[in-house]
DNA sequence: ACTCTTATTCTTGCATACAAGGATGTTGAC
DNA sequence: GTCAACATCCTTGTATGCAAGAATAAGAGT
């Protein structure tokens, strides 16, 4: 209980961030946080440290810590290698899968299904996670799974806008079939290649994330 | 100059177990840091948080900091996704480089082939990774460059081992020649192809690393 | 003699205190 | 009226202190 505490402040933060509760370019006052979460600001400051070692935050020396505002560029650089490590995962998955991955890939497919159908955004959005999740499982990779999951957490305010675009939760189910298939036949060329697809924001979907992102820009809070 | 105490101490840390000062498994510990460096525990706290945040150690709840011990299959992973990254960078320096790049690339492959003749290790391993970067600066993905950067980082101890393996600079810059062809001809699958071979740590290569990592076990500190 | 239990010590975790460098507001001069 | 300089305040950076849990050592029982 009184276990961990910075480590849970570390995830309420970041998850703070990931949510947009705290938005690029806020900043984070220490003594604010400290009141807020009822600690000192020394774990406040551990937490931070270990944000801003993995690059969600940055520490201006005596100015306070800024939530980083990457720019469509980097976003852009950050899908590129996103699609990469993907594509990686999905050709080790093809080749590694166990009877269990299987048949948690198809069970995460499938809940995509329902919620693709139903045309609910918020509920395919968390699927969507999972079904990822789950080609990064079968991946039998714990060092992939890892760089994996932490970039696709820090893409995820960016994914959810990009769901908004169109009807691109139609499109994403459809490459998800395609994707499942290629894993699940062994086809690992086949799998990275479309996974590469499926994650690559480029394009006319990358100007309609920058479009998106710069409606953003006028927010009211 | 007095400035970020903490960002010193985080890379003078690191650069210890980068060199292999402070072994896998060794713990470290907060006070006895501290009056190595002159310093109080708070920003040798903040300094290790950030570090395990990277991942380089392992902070154990009430039990102070160890340096992480990867084991064999591990570093085997993190090589594989090293290999993909820097195909990638290959990839995208093949297509992106400019005149600056290619002269610098030159350069770097320049001084591996002195560093190499004079059958030098210790230089040809500093050159190697000057050459290393000089590819990942021709891609022009800021964040691509960073994620090679600090993995290639945390491979160091592991490569300079592999460098007493048989004659593997020779084999080493002999590989560099064709990568170099690839990325300036543009080249990109091609690049992407021998630099994922270049890197990838498999076969017997493997063998020989993993048995490099066994002998290094009885070591006398 | 060996093991289990208990007490002591040592280290970590968090809070508080103090110093120092920016940010800001006010006042004065042009 | 505006700009600049100075003083004040506010936040960050670091040190120290105290509490709590884990490592360790000592003692008793089998």
């Amino acid at each position: 209980m009184a276990e961990n505490i910075v480590q849970r402040l570390r995830d309420e933060i970041e998850n703070g961030i990931v949510t947009n509760q705290f938005a690029p370019g806020d900043r984070l006052d220490e003594m604010q946080l400290a009141k807020h979460f009822g600690v000192s600001r020394t774990p406040i400051r551990e937490a931070l440290m270990q944000l801003g070692a993995i690059g969600l935050i940055e520490m201006r020396p005596r100015r306070g810590a800024v939530v980083v505002e990457p720019g469509p560029h980097r976003i852009y650089e950050m899908f590129e290698v996103m699609a990469e490590l993907e594509g990686m995962a999905g050709s080790l998955a093809a080749r590694r899968h166990t009877d269990t991955d299987r048949t948690e890939l198809l069970a995460a497919h499938g809940r995509c299904e329902q919620s693709a159908k139903a045309d609910d955004a918020d509920t395919y959005y968390y699927d969507n996670e999972l079904f990822h999740q789950a080609i990064y499982t079968a991946s039998h990779s714990s060092f992939l799974i890892e760089q994996c999951t932490a970039l696709h957490r820090r893409l995820r305010p960016y994914r959810r806008l990009q769901l908004r675009v169109r009807n691109r939760m139609k499109t994403s189910f459809s490459e998800h079939g395609g994707i499942v298939e290629a894993i699940l036949s062994g086809e690992a060329e086949l799998a990275r290649a479309l996974l590469r697809q499926h994650i690559a924001v480029q394009g006319d979907r990358f100007s309609d994330l920058v479009a998106t992102l710069a409606q953003r820009e006028v927010r009211p809070g």
